[in-house]
DNA sequence: ACGCATACTAAGCGCTTGCTTAGACTGCAC
DNA sequence: GTGCAGTCTAAGCAAGCGCTTAGTATGCGT
């Protein structure tokens, strides 16, 4: 061969960092092939010999993403917990992974359009494996007399929402760096203010309901 | 002239209104000329008789969007409100208006890379004056005892970004309309869960702080 | 009736895109 | 040393892109 095994990984994975970056810049429509080749620092064809398309390099590294964020979700708290305490790990555990992971979670949650119709039903599962999760915390609370939500899975979605969206608080060269804070500190904050202070008043529905 | 000064408004607006639907499904970067103008019913060329670039009607959309939100925002609530009740009706309307406005929203929000420099200047503007709008509601609870925030740039910017992605919770032909269900219905839900059962329990920073 | 401004289209131009091809280079097996 | 498998590049292809051009249709002012 003319290099290792190890090399080759290495140009796999520097291609993929290379797409990640520039997936999350520019987005993926706005990303050539020849923007990701030049960032791995080599020509527009070395592409091809590693992946087997543009839109490939976008399933990996959604792929990879939503297995990590999976994973982190999981082992966040056991399932015997006590329920506030498991839901509270675990909607903390989602957005510090979102703050501290931003680039690459920029581009696993808002390119999802662009996957191809096969990759999108895979990243689907995973998708709903993740809701799932987060609404069986939730759901465990409610059968357990703890948390009193009428809508679960508006309540799920509502909470992932807010927990991905953390991924855009933070960039990498700016004084909001996931290194130097806390990824959850303003969502606490944010909580503070709407929930704690005056938890009598949180936003409702004019038309009726609670 | 050809047709009359209301014909050709309506051109205009339908180019937008195709060009909003367009941008919003696929991305603007995904989008095609001829795809915005099949949408109005009209040939590719016609695109710029009324419009100079795909670039333009994205600022156009993206101006018209920021003008009615930051309306929405400023009219919410007056200056001299109960600080609580104040900052309650800025991000219920807020949120409502992105609920209401999702397809637009989604534009406004998601899709500022794709604007030129010159236009980004000029949108950055009204983004700013949202956020200094948003950021004053805050001080003043801060100042007058009412709220105990340490970061208000940090909480300013977790309660846009939540009543932001509230566009993203809806769409025009699921279950989830923002005609039937009030956008902040889950957004109460959250705070219910995360703020209003166990005040005294909001997610904290492991690394110190409250 | 006629000139003219406006709305619109058919055709296509120049360019960039994702991706391919043909071939050079490298280092290991034997 | 020779063959070969694997890595990478220079060059370029077909297709699709944003946008332009040349020309037609239409209706108003005079």
């Amino acid at each position: 061969m003319g290099e290792s095994a190890a090399q080759r990984l290495d140009a796999r994975t520097r291609l993929i960092a290379a797409a990640t970056a520039a997936f999350a810049e520019r987005g993926y429509h706005a990303t050539t092939t020849r923007d990701i080749a030049a960032r791995a620092g080599m020509s527009p064809a070395a592409v091809y010999v590693h992946h087997s398309s543009k839109e490939e390099l976008l399933f990996l590294i959604s792929r990879q993403g939503h297995d990590a964020a999976l994973d982190v979700i999981r082992s966040a708290s056991p399932d015997d917990a006590e329920p506030f305490e498991r839901l509270h790990a675990t909607v903390h555990a989602f957005a510090r992974w979102h703050a501290e992971h931003h680039t690459a979670a920029r581009v696993v949650q808002y390119e999802l359009r662009a996957l191809s119709p096969e990759h999108r039903q895979e990243i689907a599962e995973r998708r709903r494996a993740i809701d799932r999760h987060m609404r069986d915390v939730i759901s465990a609370g409610v059968e357990q007399g703890v948390f009193d939500v009428p809508d679960v899975a508006g309540t799920t979605l509502a909470l992932l929402s807010l927990a991905v969206d953390v991924a855009r608080w933070y960039q990498d060269d700016g004084q909001r760096s996931a290194e130097s804070v806390d990824g959850a500190a303003p969502l606490r904050d944010l909580l503070a203010v709407l929930g704690r202070q005056r938890p009598q008043l949180v936003l409702h529905d004019p038309r009726g309901g609670v």
